[in-house]
DNA sequence: TATATTTGCAACCGAAGGGTTGCTTAAACC
DNA sequence: GGTTTAAGCAACCCTTCGGTTGCAAATATA
C-alpha cells in the first residue's frame, strides 16, 4: 500500500493528530480522547501517518507512543518552494498575462 | 461540495497540472495532451482546482484558459510554518523526548 | 492465576474519488 | 447554412476512504 505525504495530510483529522504529536508523543488511546470518534478510527489514521513515516513508534510495555517526524514534511515544503517566489512577487500568474497583453498592444 | 486546498493537492495529477499552469495558462485540451488520460478526466481535476480557487478561468471565444492562482497555496505554507522551525533546529521531536528523559535521570 | 487494559487486525458499510463513455451546447470555419 | 472543434454535464463503474463493530494478542494488575 503506497502512501504519500500529500495524501496523508489531506485529511483534517490527520493534520490535527500531527499538531498534537508535534508538542508531545502520545498513545492511540490518548489521541482518541481528543476526538469524537472511536479509537480504531484514530488508529487507522495513525497507521497511515506511520506508513509514510510522518510518525514513528516507541514501544513501552503494552503502550505505544507515537512521535512526530517533522522531517518528512520537508517534501511538501520542497514542492511548495518554486511557488513561494510567485506569491512573494506581488504578481500572480493572471496579472502577468494581462500585463503582457497590454505590452503587446502598445 | 466542500473543497479543500489540502485535498486538492493530494492527487499527483493535480499537482502536475498546477506545475504546468504556473509557467503558462492552458486550455483543458492543451493540458490533456500532456497526460495519458481523457480530456474529461483532466477537466474533472481542473474543476476541483477551480472550486478551491487554486485556478481561475479566462474565457476566449470557445476556449477557456486556466490560470494558476498561487496565493491559495499560502494556506498550505501557513500550516507548514510552525513545523518548519522543528526540522531547522536539527532536532526532531523524538530527539527532544530522549533528551528530556536523559535530563530527568541526571 | 484470573481479570482488566491497551492495542492491532479483519470484516463490513456507505460515501467519495478517479476514470470512462455518451451527449449537448456553443463558437469557429468551410 | 452545415460541419468541425472546444468544452461542460451526466451517468456509470470500480476502487479507495473514513468509520464502525467484533475479536484476538499481549501486557499490567488484583
Amino acid at each position: 500500500m503506497r502512501r504519500d505525504v500529500f495524501q496523508a495530510i489531506a485529511d483534517p483529522t490527520r493534520r490535527e493528530i500531527l499538531n498534537m504529536l508535534a508538542s508531545q508523543a502520545m498513545t492511540p488511546n490518548g489521541l482518541a480522547e481528543n476526538f469524537h470518534t472511536t479509537r480504531q478510527a484514530i488508529s487507522k489514521h495513525v497507521k497511515i501517518l506511520s506508513e509514510c513515516q510522518l510518525v514513528k513508534q516507541e514501544y513501552s510495555g503494552r503502550e505505544i507512543y507515537y512521535h512526530f517526524n517533522s522531517k518528512k514534511l520537508k517534501e511538501v515544503d520542497k514542492w511548495l518552494q518554486p511557488f513561494r517566489t510567485m506569491w512573494d512577487s506581488r504578481f500572480d500568474q493572471l496579472d502577468n498575462v494581462l500585463k503582457n497583453l497590454k505590452n503587446k498592444r502598445s
